[in-house]
DNA sequence: AATAATTATTGGTACTACCATTAAACCATT
DNA sequence: AATGGTTTAATGGTAGTACCAATAATTATT
């Protein structure tokens, strides 16, 4: 008989971020839908313009919405940014203490178990796509667009991610790919015909289904970046 | 050549939390510690009270402070709490169209992960506190608390991940814990005996060192239990 | 037709006033 | 002295208004 529960606990911008997060969960609101102006969505919500903003903050650092200035401005509905999780992983880390070792040896593990589940369960049409990176990359070799093959080279890995077909393993995938580039400036091209080579036997193995032949490239292949991001430390990507 | 960068990009609210995250990663603001008054602190930072709470809205929702209402209450510094990560990743899936398999197959490829580490490199004084935890749920398999033997059967999770020593595996597990708890509420206590068993058996092979023998047990477990999910996917816990 | 100036829309910021809750201090009754 | 109520001060929560700043569509100008 736990009757007399605490009225009215909830704030009014927990009241209404949570109407937003119902109505995109209920599909009445989608990716690209745009929420009304903020004075009108006040008004309509009787509220101040105030509270809504600050349900707007929340949601807008939920990653759940994105907001622009000026004539057709607003505040859209996103397809779902990572980089909010991951910015707050990054500050969680901060407050226990994680260096960048702790992230790549995390990072090396469930790439691992995720290079396991796309032998597994990878289509063909996924695996088409990594390969189509490998050979964005190749293009780039003689390139001295060093952030177009950083984000390259992060693409692959979320595509791996991608190919097992679980949402949730992706999503931490992208979430370590953002702490991984907010904690030290993409290093990369240092020997890129190696790391396509590794590439290539990766995807061998991977469409092959030799799971763990393919998990073992992959580990060589992080543990020797890994090497490389621990001798240079330091933010410079040239 | 690009000077001229855009002025001012960052909204005040950004600077503010930013000042703030900046003075804890420095250790000049530490767990416990509080901020001034709202009031007061937007006086010292030349800002609106709006702004300034703003701020406060978008450090709340990373779990990086809590605030209370009343005298002596404030902002406080918190020890980092995790469930706002998993709201985010929560808030994600669900535009992602993730559901609870996604969940427990990836929390499986994970705990493998940590296992492994686990055995590699856990203390001791890690595994007692495991054994410790099995003792306390022992204790309890006559009485009806679920909500205790639920709270236990994650903790036992996340003591695994602390065995590994990285924080990074930690927040994860963590969050995935709060994640799956928020999907479904706690089922266990069905065959209490036999987690026992199972877990002591895991045990001994992790302080013997054997990751794939553990892994196996650990994955044999959770499977069973990702069997049960999957049959009574209603939330009730009786 | 191309370019520049104007205007309307909309988020961002500031200020002020007041409400609601909490904890401490104070007071009164037993 | 102990208990219980009352007042008070501190502090977050909400409301309302006014104005600034950026953006895109519109209009005027060349």
């Amino acid at each position: 008989m736990d009757d007399f529960a605490p009225v009215r606990a909830e704030r009014t911008f927990e009241i209404i971020a949570n109407k937003v997060r119902d109505q995109i969960r209920d599909g009445k609101l989608r990716t690209g839908d745009k929420l009304p102006p903020e004075r009108e969505m006040a008004q309509q919500l009787g509220t101040s313009r105030n509270a809504l903003r600050e349900a707007l903050r929340s949601l807008e650092h939920a990653g759940l919405i994105s907001l622009h200035k000026g004539a057709r401005g607003g505040a859209f509905i996103t397809d779902g940014n990572p980089s909010a999780v991951a910015q707050s992983m990054e500050d969680l880390m901060h407050l226990g203490g994680s260096n960048l070792a702790d992230v790549t040896e995390a990072r090396l593990s469930i790439e691992t178990a995720i290079v396991a589940i796309a032998a597994a369960k990878g289509t063909t049409t996924a695996f088409d796509l990594l390969d189509q990176n490998i050979d964005q990359v190749e293009e780039l070799t003689q390139a001295r667009d060093m952030d177009a093959k950083a984000a390259l080279n992060m693409e692959f890995h979320v595509l791996l991610a991608e190919a097992t077909g679980n949402p949730v393993l992706v999503l931490m995938m992208r979430t370590l790919m953002d702490l991984l580039r907010s904690v030290h400036r993409p290093i990369t091209a240092e020997d890129t015909a190696d790391i396509i080579k590794s590439r290539r036997r990766f995807m061998q193995l991977l469409r092959n289904r030799e799971a763990a032949e393919a998990a073992a490239e992959m580990k060589d292949h992080l543990s020797r970046l890994h090497d490389l991001f621990s001798r240079t430390e330091m933010p410079d990507s040239g």
